[in-house]
RNA sequence: GGAAAUAUAGCUCAAUGGUCAGAGCAGCACCCUUAUACGGUGUCGGUUAAAGGUUCAAUCCCUUUUAUUUCCA
């Protein structure tokens, strides 16, 4: 027996599914029945399990799942290893957060080993509700043994790829423009910029400088009718990045303009270029006309005149006398102090010239770097490279004017600023600037400014280190290798992302916090010179071999406790000079500031091997004495003290205190799951690359990128991956086909948040609609890459239409197949030998098949649900199901019947699994309702089972067209019934089609009996044009008209238009005719010809299809249309008793005139319809259920026999 | 500021270089059904965001603009 349901319940349905694939473990089946060596590599995207999960997720994942189900019934074997990004800035915020404390805190109020334990602890903790939702919504990822980005061999991997990097030059450390505060001597993220209250309005001193433009070749024509110096205006809030200009920035398709005039503060006549725009805001109106002669130094109105103009393009290349000299080299005399183009110029502020000095602003460093200008800077003690203003704030002794002035006021304590000379370096600047006829215009301008949350006083933006991957090395493979990976969107691809690979820079690897990754670099810096300063660790191994874990803590608090003497006995120095006391001395100082590092406690000790010999032991030992396993995380691993020999010395590296990029851990995840190379190595070359991923469309730059970006120079840089390219064939990518999906937005297209707290709740949802439901809503409601406004009503509708509808058809089977115990245990009927209607759904179910395949092939699920839902709904339901009822009521066991069963079933059965991937539970149950009965298949599970397989052969392209006429005809007869007012019961003569072609009437009648049984007509006639009084109307057929007259279309078509029905009969006789006098013969192709009417007739029409109703009702449709609402009634009424499909019943009515007659001659055919053993008509009846036919009321009672 | 996507009926979405731009939902009216208010028939609803251009012909191709969203500065 087949299971029969009271009513659809999806929620229930997905909760018994749910524990029936665990009860039988069918995800794992699902992986190991099919073969390893046909794989499918799909890479999960790790989620950050510190959040609550929301419906986007549901999306997400629920695109993931549907190409690794798909791809698991075709065959392959799709492993799906989970995974959990757990290291990061929202997981500090998170614990910052709940602890009560600030980044600053760390390792003062709070010790870096209790920070990242709670951090640890963080990460993991909405684990339970992430599992629980990936298991309700039915995503099937192996959860058991997903990867951990904090996991010791995770970062051992990590650590790996870095030193591939490493030794190929990839990585290297430089300089990038942040927010700085000297005051706490540190960058500041972006986030700590974004802190409310950060920004605040200032006053400062801005000046508009005079650059004078050197005469050659490149600036000639701007010479032209200038007699006076010439000068480049430029405006700067930060008057201290003067002398460190190193460019001036223009728009290339700003105009600018020449102006003669004076300069206001020496008098001296010059002539200066700035935007056309901005004129007005420098020089007054009245200027224009005033006289240059009669011009005095100190006159109010200062004379003008405009001199040419010309585009900022033209500008490009000219080369300017360097403002402020006090530093400069060949290199900045050859290529600094010359205009530059930037996309970042506008009119709105300034002179439309920016100001450039490239270590201190974020665009001026990178315009500086495309255009290869170089930075004004120094040299320190070390040799290396510094900016004009040190870590302090103030500028460096080379500025000779101005040295260890701080550039911004508010760095200078109180009482400085208090003193009565004292002015601020930005109003010295000016003033030195004014008098040597280098300033135009020098204002106090208020404006706003970030400051630093911590110190309250405004941050510099300054060149701070940090370590870089070189991925503009790789800029080209990664752009050509793109173009070998299948976007979904394609936009995506050639758009977003490889716009964005276009405009590569170098990838910013440093984070200065504490829970994360750490680079594996350890320093010395103790020589500047001939010396391997750096050594990149790749391994546990080489850590464990190279290094030692140094007791930083012991050692400063010996050092603090015991007299200098006593440390120098200690540290066994017999002769130690006055520099080894002195040493020691500065060491129990900085002990006592709390601001001693490590790197300067062994590098500058004296005896320093004495120094770590005593205070350290091996790594192993530091952990077993832990009573702890090992943790490369910080802060033991800051501890840790790398040795190499050199010259028969020993030299000490201490670890760079950098994390990496967070980014780094997930795009390393394709090696770092496996903790490849260490191990693994097999269970790698089978899951790379990825065949498929999938996240949203905002992990572009992120995972997608990183991703990317690893393993091509991984493909680049390390021989295992390239052994492995190779071994797989691949050129070079982490995955060839990526689907970025669109966001979930609330119903009115808002962004759902915690905030507005329109956010849905996937627990709720599914609770009460199931997965499936809302799955089938998301996929087929709009493609996944655009953005879905997230409607509960959707999901409603998708349960009643599609699950509803496909349940009904379920029930139906049943409803027949249990009184008929049909199990399939009967041979199969050759589809050859069913009927017309079996071949046709047969025939479209194939055609649905090659199509569904094809729509998840090409990742297209959308697609695929709607073609779905179009079939079970149009086709499969409304037009087979609902034709074939009768063939399941006889009660003979016919080869007709068990061809509808079999038909049936089929239909049912090859719909589970096309729908499989998208609805799971629900496509399982269906199938295992059936299977389970019938046996049919050994699958235990659809997910188990193999998509169906295509037969070409059943699809029948002209059975196919023949049904869609006789459904367009059945729908044209409806339609006219209801313009006339005959309802479908009661039954006419006769339908009149005209026919156009030869095989019009070979089609209708082969389905003919359809048609009529469908609209309760007797007969359907034919007529040909012969006839002549069918009206005919024509059209033109403009794509074939088009490539044949061009351009006198409008002609043509009027033309067409306008035939007579004699023209239209001679074009049918003929095959041709003539218009425009001739000049374009028409051929029966050119034109669209139907018959529209059929004078005398009730006609409707569809395209080219007609169809005229013969509308006469005679007395013996009159009885019969009056038997069939009869019949209806005791229908209706059997239900109402809730008698069984099967019963057979007595029925006595009331004898009325307007009845019994119609009774009497219809009497076989009504008791066939009710299963009535016999109809006696009462009229002495006075009891039963009062029904009314044609207004006129009856008694009716049935009984059951 | 840059890049990308989207814009079609009240809502969610289709379609097409060709002359009636379609479905579903919602609303209204009627109808059918021993699987089911599932559906059917009709009705209501559109300057295909705006403006230009290419073309015999543009909702579709191109340009500009506007709005929304995302990513990056």
């Amino acid at each position: 027996m087949y299971k029969e349901y009271k009513q659809l319940n999806l929620s229930q349905t997905g909760k018994e599914i749910l524990e029936f694939w665990k009860q039988n473990n069918i995800f794992e089946k699902s992986i190991s029945s099919r073969p390893a060596n046909n794989p499918y590599t799909f890479y999960e995207g790790p989620p950050s399990a510190n959040g609550m999960p929301g419906i986007h997720h549901v999306m997400a994942r629920s695109i993931k799942d549907i190409f690794c189900r798909y791809k698991t019934l075709k065959g392959y074997q799709v492993k799906r290893k989970g995974g959990w990004d757990t290291h990061g800035l929202p997981i500090e915020l998170a614990v910052e957060k709940a602890l009560g404390i600030t980044k600053d805190d760390i390792g003062k109020k709070i010790t870096v080993k209790e920070y990242n334990d709670a951090c640890r602890k963080e990460v993991m903790r909405y684990t339970d509700v992430w599992n629980d939702l990936t298991e309700k919504m039915g995503y099937w990822v192996d959860l058991n043994d997903p990867y951990i980005t904090y996991k010791n061999e995770y970062i051992e991997s990590l650590w790996w790829i870095l030193k591939q990097l490493y030794d190929k030059d990839l990585l290297y450390k430089g300089y990038t423009v942040q927010p700085y505060s000297p005051k706490s001597g540190t960058g500041l993220s972006s986030h700590e910029l974004n802190q409310p209250g950060t920004y605040k309005m200032v006053k400062d001193t801005t000046i508009v400088a005079q650059f004078k433009v050197k005469r050659d070749q490149d600036s000639a024509f701007l010479f032209e009718g200038v007699t006076a110096d010439l000068f480049i205006l430029a405006w700067t809030t930060t008057p201290w990045t003067l002398p460190s200009n190193c460019a001036l920035a223009v728009g290339e398709n700003i105009t600018y303009v020449k102006v003669n005039t004076f300069n206001p503060y020496t008098f001296e006549p010059i002539c200066v270029v700035l935007a056309k725009d901005l004129v007005k805001k420098y020089f007054k109106a009245e200027g224009e006309s005033a006289s240059f002669e009669d011009y005095k130094g100190g006159d109010k109105v200062i004379p003008w005149t405009l001199l040419a103009e010309f585009k900022g393009s033209q500008l490009l290349g000219i080369h300017y006398e360097q403002l402020m000299p006090y530093v400069t080299n060949a290199d900045l005399e050859k290529n600094a102090f010359r205009v530059i183009p930037a996309d970042f110029v506008t009119t709105e502020d300034g002179t439309g010239i920016v100001h450039t000095a490239s270590v201190f602003g974020a665009d001026d460093f990178r315009a500086c770097k495309e255009n290869d200008v170089p930075s004004v800077m120094v040299k320190d003690e070390n040799g290396k490279e510094v900016p004009l203003v040190n870590k302090q704030g103030r500028f460096v002794d080379e500025v000779t004017d101005f040295a260890g002035y701080y550039v911004k006021e508010e760095y200078y304590s109180d009482a400085e600023r208090a003193e009565k000379d004292f002015k601020p370096t930005d109003v010295l600047i000016s003033i030195k600037l004014k008098t040597e006829n280098k300033a135009f215009d020098v204002k106090k301008y208020e404006h706003s400014y970030p400051h630093s949350w911590r110190s309250d006083e405004p941050i510099l933006y300054y060149p701070l280190d940090s370590w870089f991957i070189r991925t503009t090395a790789v800029k080209d493979k990664m752009v050509a290798l793109n173009k070998t990976i299948n976007w979904k969107p394609e936009s995506t691809g050639t758009g977003r992302f490889g716009n964005w690979l276009e405009n590569l820079v170098d990838w910013n690897l440093s984070r200065s916090r504490y829970w994360g990754t750490p680079l594996p670099i350890w320093r010395c810096d103790y020589f500047s010179k001939g010396f391997q300063r750096e050594i990149c660790v790749g391994s546990i191994e080489e850590l464990k071999e190279k290094g030692v874990y140094f007791y930083f803590d012991e050692a400063k608090a010996f050092f603090q406790k015991e007299s200098v003497e006593d440390i120098i006995a200690f540290l066994e120095i017999d002769n130690p000079d006055q520099t080894d006391y002195l040493d020691i001395e500065e060491y129990k100082m900085l002990i006592d500031k709390g601001i001693l590092e490590l790197k300067h406690f062994i590098q500058n000790c004296p005896k320093r091997d004495v120094l770590v010999k005593k205070y350290s032991c091996t790594i192993e030992e530091y952990f077993k004495n832990e009573k702890m396993g090992m943790d490369l995380h910080r802060p033991y691993v800051d501890n840790i003290i790398l040795s190499k020999e050199y010259d028969g010395v020993l030299q000490y590296y201490v670890r760079e205190p950098d994390l990496i990029d967070v980014w780094f851990d997930s795009g390393a995840m394709p090696y770092a799951q496996w903790h490849f190379p260490f191990e693994n190595k097999e269970e790698f070359k089978n899951a790379y690359p990825a065949d498929f991923i999938a996240e949203g469309v905002d992990q572009t730059r992120g995972w997608f990128f990183t991703l990317h970006a690893i393993a091509v120079m991984l493909s680049e840089c390390s021989d295992e991956v390239k052994a492995v390219n190779e071994e797989v064939g691949n050129g070079g990518v982490a995955f060839k086909n990526v689907i970025s999906n669109g966001l979930v937005l609330d119903k009115n297209g808002n962004k759902m948040s915690k905030r507005l707290g329109n956010g849905v709740d996937p627990f709720e949802t599914i609770e009460q609609f199931g997965a499936d439901a809302p799955r089938w809503y998301m996929i087929s409601n709009a493609s996944p890459w655009d953005n879905l406004k997230f409607n509960t009503e959707g999901i409603d509708e998708v349960r009643r239409k599609f699950f509803g509808t496909l349940y009904n058809t379920y029930s139906f089977f049943v409803l027949y197949a249990n009184i008929d115990k049909f199990s399939y245990s009967e041979a199969e009927i050759e589809i050859s030998k069913r009927p017309e209607i079996d071949r046709w759904i047969i025939s479209l179910l194939n055609t649905l098949t090659l199509e569904v395949d094809g729509f998840y092939a090409d990742f297209e699920p959308t697609k695929a649900a709607r073609a779905i839902q179009e079939f079970v709904d149009a086709h499969f339901s409304n037009w087979f199901i609902r034709l074939s009822r009768r063939r399941f009521w006889r009660s003979d066991n016919s080869d007709d019947k068990l061809s509808a069963y079999q038909t049936l079933y089929t239909c049912l059965i090859t719909i589970s699994k096309l729908m499989s991937p998208i609805a799971p539970f629900f496509a399982d149950r269906l199938y295992n309702d059936l299977n389970g009965v019938t046996g049919k298949e050994e699958f235990e599970s659809v997910h188990l089972a193999y998509f169906p397989t295509y037969h070409k052969e059943l699809v029948d392209t002209d059975l196919e067209e023949r049904m869609k006429l006789a459904q367009d005809v059945s729908s044209l007869v409806l339609s006219l019934r209801k313009k006339i007012g005959i309802n479908v019961r009661q039954p006419l003569s006769k339908i009149l089609l005209p026919i156009l072609d030869k095989d019009f009437k070979v089609h209708v009648e082969q389905v003919k009996e359809l048609i009529l049984s469908e609209t309760n007509i007797k007969d359907i006639e034919y007529i040909t044009d012969t006839a002549g009084f069918i009206k005919k109307k024509i059209k033109p057929n403009f794509k074939a008209l088009g490539q044949k007259v061009g351009k006198d279309m409008k002609a043509v078509a009027e033309a067409i238009s306008n035939f007579t029905q004699e023209d239209i009969a001679e074009l049918d006789a003929n095959g041709s005719i003539g218009v425009l006098d001739n000049k374009y013969l028409i051929v029966d192709t050119d034109v669209d010809i139907i018959a529209e009417d059929v004078p005398g007739w009730q006609v409707a029409n569809m395209g080219k299809l007609t169809v005229a109703l013969d509308v006469t009702i005679t007395n013996e449709l009159k009885q019969e249309g009056i038997a069939r609402e009869l019949i209806n009634r005791i229908q209706n009424l059997r239900k109402e008793k809730g008698l069984e499909v099967t019963d057979k019943i007595n029925v006595s009515i009331s004898d009325h005139p307007y009845i019994g007659e119609a009774v009497k001659n219809n009497l076989s055919y009504i008791c066939a319809e009710v299963l009535a053993a016999g109809i006696v008509l009462d009229s002495e009846l006075n009891e039963g259920d009062l029904v009314t036919i044609d207004e006129n009321e009856i008694l009716i009672v049935i009984s059951k026999i």
